[in-house]
DNA sequence: GAGTATCTACGAACACATTCGTAGATGTCA
DNA sequence: TGACATCTACGAATGTGTTCGTAGATACTC
């Protein structure tokens, strides 16, 4: 078998790491009942089949019912979404998307002054 | 025809946008220039139809070689990507997405001034 | 004008993502 | 034990993305 490059995770798999992140290790029908009546049961336990197989998702081969556990914290997965972005679009540069994520919202001055505290704490203050 | 919901361009498409976001208007032949030896020109071509049928690029219609504009700028599409990707993964809280984006690269100081100067215009001043 | 180069259009092939029905195994309970 | 519920596995259908070869039209050149 080969050891394939890590991709980011499609839409879909997107949606149910999403539940397995807020609801930590559940069942297929768990994370059906969370994501309320988009997919069949079956759509799901899919999804979660083929994320055991690329790696995304564990479970405890329980003799019945499995229970499913994200591989990659949120954060991971974040982190790895946003370097992506970052080269599929903006050319490595961290500042460029900065910019355009603050001008997306209109970012609340609460949620800025949390930024600044952050810039603070990475840059060694301002100079 | 069906006006539809304008989708975040692929992977491939990306590519190509990036190439007529820095040459400007350009035709096949120049486009798969630029893009050195990735895919054969035919495969260019297609991407360039298929875009256009998508509108994400316009052509002018001289009798033989066309050539192609990109319809958004790379400003708008970054855009359009980081609100996806905001929505697909973050919840919609931009200041994750910035701790991210500056976890993801070790941002040079001279980085961090910037977006300290994009935040202090932004949020009118530190208080 | 014949031969060559270059262009667009089209279709086919393949890969991957998405969706769900059906089948078979296992548990629950009257 | 028989009826019913619930679980996994599997396969098929469909959609979309990606890749490129071939064909036909048009220009270029000797």
């Amino acid at each position: 078998m080969v050891k394939r490059a890590l991709k980011r995770p499609t839409d879909a798999e997107l949606g149910i790491l999403r539940v397995l992140w807020t609801r930590g290790p559940s069942t297929v029908r768990e994370v059906a009942q969370a994501m309320d009546r988009e997919s069949a049961y079956t759509t799901i336990l899919k999804f979660l089949q083929i994320m055991t197989d690329k790696g995304l998702v564990s479970r405890d081969d329980s003799p019945r019912t499995h229970v499913y556990e994200a591989v990659s914290s949120e954060g991971q997965t974040q982190q790895q979404l946003v370097r992506d972005l970052l080269d599929r679009a903006f050319d490595g540069s961290a500042t460029k998307l900065v910019m355009q994520a603050l001008a997306t919202k209109k970012a609340s001055r609460k949620e800025l002054d949390e930024i600044r505290k952050l810039l603070d704490q990475h840059g060694g203050g301002r100079q």
